[in-house]
DNA sequence: AAGATTGTTGCTTA
DNA sequence: TTAAGCAACAATCT
């Protein structure tokens, strides 16, 4: 679930928290999630600090301040990075169903998902949970790191995100637009729920091939993806979930989604027309045939 | 109870 | 060279 404004609110919460706090320790609980061998990453983590944090699409870019070294996390689809004080509960986090979060509020961390600690000198900690065990923590060099970046495409909430980089990142595919958007590689930080609310907002069928696309409905998508990812990070996200709790922090986006989540067969909110449902680049993709072309 | 689920990688095939 | 399509990763929920 974590797309690119799930990630940013991580990223602006955790930058309050914990920058410059000596790390007394990190606790690996399951190897799996770190990439690097363990003793190596708890031995150059130990008695270190954050300095920075940045993000490159769905990754969180966490600066070390000895060595010339970052940590990279990735959340994937169930990753969470919760902050704890000693009475005070600030959380970074988003979850499918909200009961590790919950478990969280509850001061029951860590969980049975916990998979990294990391203990500060000012008794706060931050746990790494994931349920599904896909996320990463992984120490880089400077120079990894770089090549890492190359590997990602523009950004819509950074100032590389023109309209003649927007065109220029779709040209030369004839493929689904959504699948464009959701490429890294050309635009970074973009995953299915963002997609489709972009180009439902956009009208624009997720299905229509790049090439296909007229200048007008590229200006529309342009001006959207970002008006869209800003109010989701204004609204700390999207966070699957029946039941708010109040005392934890909550995506409240989920409020706001035009498409994504809905049934098929159901009303568009827009026009007259139903919701389908269709696979693209082997994802759910939601959207109304009626008003989408 | 089979099929679905937010993301990414890497393999096979076209 | 390119891309399309899948399985895999793993654990849950419907």
């Amino acid at each position: 679930m974590p797309e690119l404004p799930e990630v940013e609110t991580i990223k602006q919460d955790l930058e309050k928290k914990i920058l410059h706090k000596k790390i007394e320790q990190t606790k690996v609980r399951d190897v799996k999630i770190v990439k690097n061998n363990k003793n190596f990453f708890q031995k150059e983590i130990k008695n270190n600090f954050f300095t920075e944090i940045d993000r490159v699409g769905k990754i969180l870019i966490f600066k070390l301040g000895k060595r010339d070294q970052s940590m990279l996390v990735h959340l994937k689809m169930t990753g969470q990075l919760i902050f704890e004080c000693k009475n005070n509960f600030i959380a970074g986090g988003h979850s499918l169903d909200n009961s590790s979060f919950s478990a969280g509020v509850g001061g029951d961390l860590p969980n049975k998902y916990t998979r990294v600690i990391f203990y500060f000198s000012t008794q706060a900690r931050l746990f790494f949970n994931d349920l599904r065990r896909f996320g990463y923590v992984k120490l880089v060099s400077n120079q990894e790191l770089e090549e890492i970046k190359k590997d990602f495409g523009i950004d819509p909430m950074k100032s590389d995100f023109t309209f003649k980089n927007f065109v220029q990142a779709l040209k030369g595919t004839r493929v689904e637009i959504k699948k464009v958007l959701m490429d890294q590689k050309r635009i970074a930080g973009i995953g299915n729920i963002y997609a489709d609310e972009s180009l439902f907002l956009s009208a624009i069928a997720p299905y229509k091939k790049t090439d296909k696309l007229k200048k007008r409905e590229l200006e529309e998508l342009y001006q959207n993806i970002p008006k869209i990812l800003k109010k989701a990070i204004k609204y700390r996200g999207t966070t699957f979930s029946n039941y708010t709790d109040g005392e934890g922090k909550k995506g409240n986006f989920s409020n706001f989604l035009k498409i994504y989540g809905r049934k098929q067969g159901e009303k568009c909110n827009r026009c007259a027309g139903t919701i389908k449902k269709t696979k693209i680049g082997g994802r759910t993709t939601t959207y109304c045939d009626k008003c989408q072309k």
